[in-house]
DNA sequence: CAGTGAGCGAGCTTCCGCTTGACTT
């Protein structure tokens, strides 16, 4: 029998993948991300030499390894095909220093799993890169020192169970500084005034034009007053055109899906949380049990920041566009799309797996989410492959007396990409209606005169998808953490999600507060672009990873021994007093949130629930519902539990108060 | 796919970033 090659990559799929492409003469086997890593239960970084590391390997990580060790033997070239990045090279590098034969082992990169890529990375396996593993380990141990100092601080200073960290912590203080903004917002009352016109002697031609000007200056009406002014004034004036500028307007595709851009497009038009998404995704990705042999991909790699599509994949969409929308809809050349600048690359763009498998033909294997999912993808990517559309911009200038109104339309003149991407989704910028034609110097009717009253809006709280594109634009985490980060924030209810926004709790300020008063540098949203300056000087070699870090914790450990002799531990008295020795309850924090205890503890040792006031909606109970904190979130239960057993997930709705629609689906 | 829970307080909680199954009804 002749001697295998080992080839070692993190997923299973990607596994079987390529296990197709190489043959017999190898065997794939995944890792499953990380083998090893710092210990979960103590700090596991040696302060005093040098910040060194101390690694164990990962628990459940343990088979595999073990999997992997007995894959090794006997084998004459262990190839370590993981991703190309700094995770994937450490990741890489670990196995490697683990699976006793070190010497055997070489490192192949590619960047699409494509025949093509494949082979040409295996003439080019080279050796590990060391100053990018240096770089790896000290973005985890810069982590570490973050995440196990400052979460027991919050434990010893607020409440058991807390945590901080680089990442979640930003996370938090982006949430919690827009509800400030929300909150000091004093919204300005404006008027707008609009005027419904036609054509003399038509009956179909009606458009509607803004007031933009009066004698000159710019049209701005604060009160009602002001408005009724303007009203009085305008009718009996003459409405006359006395601009009509054209011009075309191209509008170009957008690129290709990567991991943040999937999460905001599926929340804003399909209204699944960065969670679900990514679930099905997943599913996607591992493949459907389509009627032929084997499950089969569907989409390419869900976890990516760059929006490169392998040549193979431009030539069969090309292909595609052809066919199905004719040689106009065609650029002569591919579409390119820019990288990030803190993009990684170790991906392609998120699209399907073969073009030929149209949503519609995967209807009948596809659950309803997954195939909204697909059919997003899949539009996307034929999109972004396809000429702009250009339109015909209309902009018309209307005098009535010292009155100027303005009016725009736009007329479809080529529809380009937007063929293949629904339109009805697509409905970010308003459509802008067609007008009438209208030439200078025409005379128009009025219809009648339209004034409304508004008021400037404070900005909105941030979503699934605005809090991801925020994240992502500061750099902040990383594909495969965006949706954890949000999970995290709602796991230690430092936010609630609420119809579809989050809005931060008191405990979520409480902790933003402390954290940014005692630790500003770290919960600066320009700490993690700093840190990742420092870390490509180290994968350049002009750095050194410990001086990395004596650089940060030096000036980390004054702050931190400050915060603990200045931060007092605040306790809450509440109203209620204590049933056994009547003296006044405070509020303390256990493992399921928050309960009442007596001020006398130790000594009197009675605690209650907090209730809600709202009364149990179950007849002649009479208990009140208390929130409550399940492993799989919070809900609200009756107080006379067990005896009662009712439940609900939010309070019973308030008299008179209307069901809105559209709460996204969730998991948390 | 939905459910979710009875003791918190004396021994334990926590990070970020890779990756998938993990429980039970």
């Amino acid at each position: 029998m002749k001697a295998k090659s080992l080839v070692i990559v993190e997923s299973p799929t990607k596994a079987k993948t390529i296990g197709k492409i190489l043959g017999e003469k190898f065997t794939v086997v995944s890792s499953m991300g990380h083998i090893i890593d710092l210990p979960q239960k103590k700090l596991g970084v040696d302060i005093e030499h040098d910040f060194a590391p101390e690694y164990a390997v990962i628990p459940r990580q343990r088979k595999i390894l073990d999997e992997l060790k007995k894959e090794a033997k006997g084998k004459d070239h262990i190839y370590i095909a993981t991703d190309p990045d700094r995770e994937g090279e450490a990741i890489g590098w670990h196995i490697r220093e683990n699976i006793g034969a070190k010497k055997k082992v070489l490192r192949v990169s590619f960047h699409e799993i494509t025949p093509a890529a494949v082979s040409s990375a295996f003439k080019a396996a080279r050796d590990f890169d060391l100053n990018m593993i240096e770089a790896q380990v000290g973005r985890r141990l810069l982590d570490r020192l973050v995440g196990y100092f400052l979460s027991p601080l919050l434990w010893k200073k607020i409440a058991r169970g807390l945590s901080a960290g680089r990442v979640q912590s930003v996370a938090l203080k982006l949430i919690v500084d827009r509800e400030k903004d929300i909150q000091k917002f004093n919204p300005q009352e404006y008027w707008e005034i609009e005027a419904e016109l036609k054509k003399p002697h038509s009956t179909h031609s009606q458009f509607l034009a803004k007031l933009e000007k009066i004698a000159g200056f710019k049209a701005e009406l604060k009160n009602k007053e002001a408005a009724d002014k303007v009203t009085v004034g305008i009718p009996g004036q003459i409405f006359k055109v006395t601009e009509v500028k054209k011009s075309e307007k191209k509008r170009n595709p957008e690129a290709p899906f990567i991991t943040s851009t999937l999460q905001q497009e599926a929340f804003n038009k399909l209204r699944f949380t960065a969670k679900r998404t990514m679930m099905l995704a997943q599913q996607l990705y591992e493949g459907i049990d389509i009627g032929q042999d084997n499950p089969i991909g569907l989409i390419t790699y869900m976890r990516t920041d760059s929006p490169r599509v392998a040549p193979e994949a431009i030539k069969e969409v090309r292909g595609l566009i052809t066919k199905k929308f004719g040689a106009d809809y065609l650029p002569p050349k591919p579409n390119v799309y820019k990288v990030k600048k803190l993009a990684q690359e170790a991906h392609e763009a998120i699209r399907p797996a073969f073009t030929s498998r149209t949503p519609e033909s995967l209807k009948d294997y596809l659950v309803s989410d997954q195939y909204k999912l697909y059919e997003l993808i899949y539009n996307r990517f034929i999109a972004s492959q396809m000429n702009p559309a250009r339109m015909e911009m209309t902009s018309v200038d209307i005098e009535a007396g010292i009155y100027l109104f303005g009016a725009s339309g736009s007329r479809m003149v080529f529809a380009g990409f937007t063929a293949a991407y629904d339109k009805a989704n697509d409905d970010q910028d308003k459509p802008k209606k067609e007008l009438p034609p209208l030439e200078k110097g025409m005379a128009l009717d009025l219809v009648k005169l339209l004034p409304s009253q508004h008021f400037t809006k404070p900005p909105p709280r941030y979503s699934d998808s605005s809090l991801v594109k925020a994240l992502e634009e500061d750099g902040i985490g990383r594909p495969s953490t965006y949706a954890p980060i949000i999970s995290t924030l709602l796991l230690r209810d430092y936010v609630r999600r609420i119809k579809g926004y989050f809005t931060p709790t008191e405990l979520g300020q409480k902790v933003c507060e402390l954290l940014s008063e005692y630790f500003p540098k770290v919960m600066d949203v320009k700490f993690t672009a700093l840190m990742e300056e420092e870390l490509d000087e180290i994968e350049e070699g002009r750095l050194g990873r410990t001086k990395v870090l004596e650089d940060f914790y030096a000036p980390f450990k004054t702050s931190l021994e400050y915060a603990q002799q200045h931060i007092k531990k605040e306790v809450v008295f509440t109203e209620e007093t204590c049933d056994k020795c009547g003296k006044p309850m405070v509020v303390k924090w256990g493992r399921r949130g928050k309960f009442l205890s007596c001020s006398d503890f130790p000594r009197c040792r009675n605690s209650k629930s907090i209730t809600s006031g709202v009364k149990c909606p179950q007849p002649e109970c009479g208990g009140e519902l208390i929130e409550r904190r399940s492993t799989r979130g919070f809900f609200y239960g009756c107080s006379n539990y067990p005896k009662c057993t009712f439940t609900s997930r939010a309070l019973p709705q308030e008299e008179g108060e209307k069901e809105k629609p559209a709460e996204p689906t969730s998991q948390d």
